[in-house]
DNA sequence: AGGCTAACTTAGCCGGTGCTAAGTTGTCAA
DNA sequence: TTGACAACTTAGCACCGGCTAAGTTAGCCT
């Protein structure tokens, strides 16, 4: 075990945002061709200064490449990111789906829950989505 | 919707760490009887500094009583909010076991989801629980 | 060319959550 | 009783992620 108690959990907040631009960026560019720093105003419904600061750091961590007054646009290292986010984001919205819940309650909650989804339960929920529900078992479960 | 888009994310940080403050605390209680700052020190493997200042947000919040060198309290609003956050995390671990996940990544994901579960989400898990799963659905769910 | 407007940046503020270092208080044992 | 140690608080720092306000730049229209 790598870590302690919490620090999973704590790791994963410093991460948060950054996995949010990603994706949000790699989604702006796919559907619109290129993304500027409104286009993230616009999605996050933060100001300008806000956006500015956080892809400022996302330049930092070599997340994304910026030139004033240019398109932003998304490294190697940022594109390997937002994939693993919207793989992870998807999954989750559609287990949600189909554990029944509304597309407005699974869009709201699979944002905040994606973060926090490890490799196990990702592929859990993954095997439902393509195998169905486990069985149904009443005892001791053995892992 | 009374939330913007990323609103009810952000509100969600807003409170969590609240959350996982009265959750412990009231564990504690519950199982020494009483409970000091050194065991939230121990508990979240954070400096005694931290501790003080959260616990003062807490207290500035409504949620605990605290006097210097006394064992901290929690007032009746935190005590709700435990017992809340309490059957969220147990809800969502238990489900996740239930789901094939083991006991590891289930305690370590619990803990990041249970902020972010809606009461349909958490419905729809303890239906499950209770329940067993859904039928299962080719197409087009209707809500 | 000049000027307007929208987009963007920068500076400075706040609160949250972490830290270290230093000071205070309580308690127990010698 | 007093001295040592553990528990706790306080002060001060840093980073994050919001904000407003003010300044800069790009692009377009006349």
């Amino acid at each position: 075990m790598a870590f302690h108690k919490h620090e999973r959990t704590r790791r994963d907040h410093a991460t948060e945002l950054a996995e949010d631009y990603v994706e949000a960026i790699d989604d702006i560019i796919t559907r619109e061709g290129v993304c500027r720093a409104v286009d993230l105003v616009e999605h996050f419904q933060v100001t300008h200064a806000t956006v500015s600061n956080a892809v400022g750091r996302l330049v930092r961590d070599g997340f994304a490449k910026s030139e004033p007054y240019q398109p932003i646009e998304l490294t190697a290292k940022g594109k390997k990111l937002a994939s693993k986010a919207r793989y992870r984001h998807e999954t989750v919205k559609r287990f949600l789906r189909r554990l029944g819940v509304s597309e407005e309650s699974a869009r709201i909650d699979s944002e905040g829950i994606e973060h926090h989804v490890g490799k196990e339960t990702l592929d859990a929920m993954q095997r439902v989505l393509t195998e169905g529900w486990p069985a149904e078992s009443e005892s001791d479960p053995t892992d």
